[in-house]
DNA sequence: ATAGGTGCAAACAGTTTGCATGTAT
DNA sequence: ATACATGCAAACTGTTTGCACCTAT
């Protein structure tokens, strides 16, 4: 992650410019708007390396391809809509989630997922 | 569904004595002490035909292959081992999970998942 | 007898990797 | 100049499907 190439610069932009998770593909379709020969695997590659580096942070739905967004406020949850399939971001998380953790299991962080339909979906 | 077959006995069995979600290579794994020559294809048809009868809940993780348990009591949800990557199931569940939720959407349903370390590894 | 089930292998989707080529430094 | 990055294609994993054969009813 040591140079600066177009490919790099164009899959930042794809992820910086979304207002909700993308995954692979929809970075891949993205970016080649400006790096028409952008391969996925460049794609992947890039992802991981910016995921490491805590620039991204990747939203895993069971299921679905793993998405990405750019790590910017507070821990939160996500949201994802069984009409349109888009996921958002949804702010806060309840404070009482280890409550029923089993005697001796240690619980170093927690993923929650809603679903249900969006307000932009009938 | 509607045959009784030595193969859909093994898988069932398989599932009924598991302590815990298991995932279709390890329903193979088992059932195959008992039907040797049961191929993993069947495993699926019969794991996606039980699900849909409700016998079977399926419990997916994102990044693993999904995992299916015999659907018993409440609600519930799983904690992931991040030792030995075991999965348990967790009882009860927080209150005010849709606390957050933004104006005008509508929550069906909501997944869960703890990470940590589980009592059984060091 | 016959519809439903099974096994095998091939097809599939998403992701990773090996390798030759390209390019930012 | 040279180490890092890319593109392509092949490999890989988990899952699904087409098809001929088998078997519970």
């Amino acid at each position: 992650m040591q140079r600066k190439t177009g490919q790099r610069r164009a899959i930042r932009l794809a992820l910086e410019q979304a207002d909700r998770p993308l995954n692979a593909q929809e970075v891949l379709d993205c970016a080649q708007l400006q790096v028409p020969k952008l391969g996925i695997a460049t794609v992947y590659r890039n992802l991981k390396a910016l995921v490491e580096t805590g620039w991204l942070l990747a939203v895993e739905l069971p299921g679905e391809p793993a998405r990405y967004e750019v790590r910017g406020g507070a821990h939160h949850h996500h949201f994802r809509c069984d009409s349109c399939g888009r996921v958002f971001d949804i702010p806060g998380c309840p404070d009482d989630i280890e409550a029923t953790t089993p005697e001796g299991f240690r619980v170093d962080r927690h993923e929650i997922t809603l679903y249900g339909v969006c307000a932009h979906c009938p």
